[in-house]
DNA sequence: GATGAATGAGGCTTCATTCAT
DNA sequence: CATGAATGAAGCCTCATTCAT
């Protein structure tokens, strides 16, 4: 909701303290599950809670704003994909790189327990340009006769949301195997 | 002080009123996630919050219990499936099966956030029969050539768990598909 | 209250329950404190809660027949006390069996924490016996000059209550260097 | 994080509101008994309860508090009790003194119902100081031959004990005539 | 009559959020 | 602006009492 008309430039430690927060919620989710406490937070950022409140009205804005960086990742991440040109390789590569994002944000998962709440229609967790490119990363794979039929942009999404599950398990070292086992699940 | 230590038989509207709880808690958990409160539970059960204590000590040995339901349905269904000869297809049936459990106990995962942990070694939540029953499907699957080699029981499970959050974001109708693309990645 | 009037005989198997309810619960609050429940006491009878409550329509009135009952050996002992002749000897019979009562009630004292408030006049504990005899065995001892002038009944109650508190902290072999102690105290 | 562990200085207005609570819950316990709730301390303290609970983590920690307070009382009159001369004059000030404190605390007596629980070896509570202190005073006055042989730390503390119940059970200036009666009883 | 399962008001404690310093 | 102390609604659980078996 910020895109435009930038309120106020923000002195510079605020932004850092901004960032820091953000950075020990990250953390701290990952760490602690759904039931991380505002102080903890805090405590991790080194900053005091009041200080939280002055960036984020609400725990909720907090981890919606987390959120919004994973998709903003995925939607990068997407964009890179769409550089390579062999349709099926391009979408592999998405593939990869999100395992990556998704493993960083286990804790964010942990939160929601249901990650595809986060894609859903009720919350405000839309974003467009993800939501673009992986449209045509899809489309390019279907065109390519690659990517199965019956696997549309519901059931992609739907099933990466398993994926997250999986590779928010699996050891730094295991995710590759995990989304080669998914992406063979999806070749023809 | 029944010699023998007997378990007690339970008065019966004791066990219908046992039953009823856990039943309630199963939908409760489903719709509203792992924020229920005992009183939501009480009230869908029909029952008096006391009366839940009374069947479990602490809200966690509630969930437990659901959970222990869950892991000992799913050995059921993994000595069903020993009971196909076909190795590839025995797994298949397994995976199809599993993948009804888990929708239906969808609201458990949310409950953890983290169906692994449930199948952790420092968890209670164990059940040696389904342990047992999924490493020989495994095997005879490996030795038939059918599964992929690099999938041993720790991959399957983690990727099990994957599929419970996917089949448990799905409509009943699309469970097949999710769970045949699951299949897919693990073919040889 | 049920001085005259017999409601009705009670069955013997009835007579022989109460009886084990109050020794059940004169144990239960010796070693649990103010805090046993009634499922504790039951189960220590040997019956289940709804029996006590046959017999005793309230906690509190359970607790108040135990008291009656330390109130009425109390009132016996006095009544014994006096038969001796002499003053200051039927006085020092008297602290020393109280000290035996009070010992084994010991249990009530906590559950009230302040057993000068049983013999309050707002409760409803008063055993008349238990009064006369000892402002007579005061009086007596008063008379022979034996016992301090400036401790009346309220001052010698007030102090056995400290005598309870000692004696129910002390084991069965120095009560009797407590109630000596006591004594001294009190003597001319 | 400071360094050298500082136990912090504490705002102002921080370390006046946890005086407020602990003389808040000193006479709610002596008015309410063992039973005040947390919501009358803090009601009475002019504070939330989770003022309350910020500084002291549990109702009983709260109780903790008061009841060290208590024995650094005592360990401050033993100690004043030490530097008169005289020993039994000494050991005089010191239960008279003990008398104030013990009647001020008498809430905290009915909390436990039982004292001599305090000053048990498996509670927390010992104040080295009121030891040794009240061991040096016992040991003058039998040096001096003026107190009973058979009455030790122990005994001395169990009496104590008892006119603790004694002196809470009376009013103000009635104290001194039941600390007389217990010297009296002490004497040789 | 006896039993123990069911009830639910009420207590202790937590934690997101507000506000004085 | 930053801090962390204060707030209080809300949750889990207990236990005296009631009631169906």
């Amino acid at each position: 909701m910020t895109s435009t008309a930038e309120p106020r430039p923000m002195r510079a430690d605020a932004r850092r303290n901004r960032r820091r927060v953000l950075d020990a919620a990250r953390v701290a989710f990952e760490e602690g599950g759904a039931e991380v406490q505002m102080e903890d937070i805090a405590r991790r950022a080194g900053v005091g809670v009041g200080t939280i409140y002055r960036h984020f009205p609400t725990k909720q804005a907090l981890v919606d704003e987390l959120i919004d960086e994973w998709l903003a990742d995925g939607a990068a991440n997407a964009a890179e994909a769409l550089r390579i040109d062999d349709p099926w390789e391009g979408l592999a590569h998405f593939v990869r790189l999100s395992a990556e994002v998704m493993a960083r944000n286990r804790g964010l998962r942990m939160v929601f327990g249901d990650i595809g709440l986060l894609f859903d229609e009720n919350t405000g967790h839309q974003n467009r340009e993800l939501h673009d490119n992986a449209t045509r990363l899809l489309a390019r794979a279907h065109a390519a006769g690659t990517l199965r039929a019956d696997v549309g942009l519901r059931e992609f999404r739907t099933l990466m949301c398993g994926l997250a599950m999986t590779v928010s398990l699996a050891g730094p070292d295991e995710r590759r195997l995990y989304a080669d086992v998914f992406l063979q699940g999806l070749h023809t």
